[in-house]
RNA sequence: GCUCCGGUGGUGUAGCCCGGCCAAGCAUUUCGGCCUUUCGAGCCGACGACCCGGGUUCAAAUCCCGGCCGGAGCACCA
């Protein structure tokens, strides 16, 4: 695919950028923009990326490289329940895939002690508390605007409990530590919040060495304004979160980054949640993290979806708060324009019949490599005398006996009683409404083409496909397709 | 239930802030036609939308009110 794209930057710059160019939709400005742009990608480490995930990662980049600036790509790792290892190394090959260009790595579960700072400073402040009553009690009261009977206690008492409690006091679940706002807040969900808890369970990167677990909505306000964030761009689920993390930008007296909040996509269809494919592919139901049916990056690379189409697609989407139906049709077609000018030009013979051409000729068939471009070549293939070829099953058994049929770059047939013959060259039939299938000869391999939803069609291809391996081609009147050799060679269909 | 968002063709989007140039633009899909030894690409054309009801105004997709519909959040997840 790399070579391919190579291919065309080489040969055809203006195919890619001229079409940019006068069809790309421009992303709508950032507010508040000043000088240089310091924006974020805050991911966090349970599974690879999917095409959900992908639209914050492009559209931070495409405003960081719009404005210059610096895009941090920040991992979130504070719930040790739900951190892949291999995703810290997973989601940074996704990112470079798709060309976003990340400039500096923040790995939250490295800055504990940052956050405890901050945590003691507010406790001092008055504007926290530790709270050791049970959950639901606390939760209960503070639904009733009540405080709890920890909240109002001094500040030098909350002190010597966060002591406590990083001083392994306390068991799980036994004390949080909570951050005050108003408990009068007609919004339930921004009255005081809590910002540490306590878990035991052992962190993939830093073990057992703290139990004291910030919350998202602390570590995410804390580092947004340490990395001196000029823009956060978050999904609209975060609303409240943001309300929620303005009570520490007003307690410290932090600068406020400008805030946009993107509307929801809906899938249908597709299986993006981490937890699902985990658990699917542990029970053997994927093949992987980029079995065709999931909607992950690594999934979409194998079929031949091209980081271009999903660029152009969220660029095309842009920002707005409403909810939107995900188009993989709108996805298929950006990706067809990229893909099309490059694509190799083969024949895959599904469900295949072996024919017996009798009364030909000596032959040589060279269908074009690419109709667009005839300078790249041909496949070419002798056909010796009474050739056999292979044809699709159900078109061949479609005709009936005396029906032609061309075979596309090669000759016409007439269907016989048990078999065909040869039946001329003359391509003028066509405009009788003579039919063109596409052929395999004899000796071609077996290869098989897998569909998005995991179906299998089983065939032959011409012995060209053995030479574009790990190419996107495009197998005539059936679709594009990435090739891949597993063991035999496997096709996995991108879009017709 | 409470709090907060939002509603432009099948899908996505432009316009809405600063009412008239919007009898609504663009992309994609679908359907025709041309071209083509692919049912691909290309070219030409067509269908298709301002959630509803009031109000303000000479004039409303754009402003105001009400309704309806959709969504998000209300976790010691992110």
């Amino acid at each position: 695919m790399e070579e391919q794209r190579a291919l065309l930057d080489e040969r055809f710059p203006e195919a890619i950028e001229g079409k940019k160019k006068e069809e790309s939709k421009r992303l709508e400005d950032l507010p508040g923009v000043s000088g240089p742009v310091r924006m974020r990608l805050a991911p966090s480490p349970s599974g690879p990326m999917h095409i959900g995930q992908s639209r914050m990662a492009i559209l931070n980049d495409e405003y960081v490289k719009r404005y210059g600036g610096t895009l941090f790509l920040r991992i979130e790792d504070t719930n040790p329940e739900n951190i892949d290892p291999d995703a810290y190394d997973m989601i940074p090959e996704d990112l470079e895939w798709l060309g976003v260009e990340v400039h500096e790595t923040v790995i939250q579960s490295d800055r504990f002690e940052l956050y405890y700072e901050y945590a003691a400073k507010l406790l001092e402040m008055g504007h926290a508390y530790i709270c050791t009553c049970p959950a639901d009690e606390w939760r209960a009261l503070k639904n009733k605007g009540v405080a709890c009977p920890h909240r109002d206690e001094a500040p030098e008492v909350q002190i010597e409990r966060w002591e406590e409690m990083l001083g392994g006091e306390y068991g799980e679940g036994e004390a949080v530590y909570v951050v005050k706002t108003d408990l009068n807040h007609p919004n339930p969900a921004i009255r005081d919040w809590p910002a540490f808890r306590i878990v035991d369970r052992p962190h993939p990167r830093t073990g057992d060495r703290y139990r004291v677990y910030p919350l998202m909505n602390f570590s995410v306000a804390v580092d947004d304004h340490e990395l001196g964030l000029t823009h956060v761009l978050r999904g609209k689920d975060h609303l409240n979160n943001t309300h929620r993390q303005m009570y520490l930008y007003e307690y410290f007296g932090w600068e406020k980054p400008v805030y946009i909040h993107y509307g929801w996509v809906r899938m249908k269809d597709t299986v993006l949640k981490t937890s699902l494919i985990k658990k699917g592919i542990r029970e053997g139901l994927y093949t992987g993290w980029d079995d065709p049916r999931l909607g992950t990056l690594r999934a979409l690379a194998k079929r031949g979806i091209s980081p271009q189409a999903i660029r152009r697609y969220w660029v095309e989407v842009g920002l707005k708060e409403v909810d939107i139906e995900f188009s993989w049709e709108n996805l298929y077609a950006y990706n067809r324009e990229i893909v099309d000018p490059v694509a190799k030009r083969l024949f895959f013979v599904p469900n295949p019949v072996e024919v017996r051409v009798s009364g030909s000729p000596e032959m040589r068939a060279a269908p074009p490599l690419h109709p667009s471009h005839p300078e790249w070549g041909a496949r070419e293939y002798t056909m010796p005398p009474e050739f056999s070829v292979y044809v699709p099953a159900d078109e061949w058994n479609a005709l009936n006996p005396g029906d032609i049929i061309r075979l596309k770059d090669l000759c016409n047939v007439r269907k016989t009683a048990n078999g065909a013959e040869y039946a001329g060259n003359d391509l003028s039939v066509l405009k009788r409404g003579v039919r063109i299938i596409q052929w395999a000869p004899a000796e071609s391999p077996p290869a098989t083409l897998v569909y998005p939803d995991g179906s299998e069609v089983k065939g032959k291809v011409e012995p060209f496909t053995r030479r574009c391996i790990g190419e996107v081609v495009q197998f005539e009147r059936i679709g594009f397709a990435r090739l891949w050799d597993e063991g035999g060679i496997r096709a996995y269909f991108a879009h017709r």
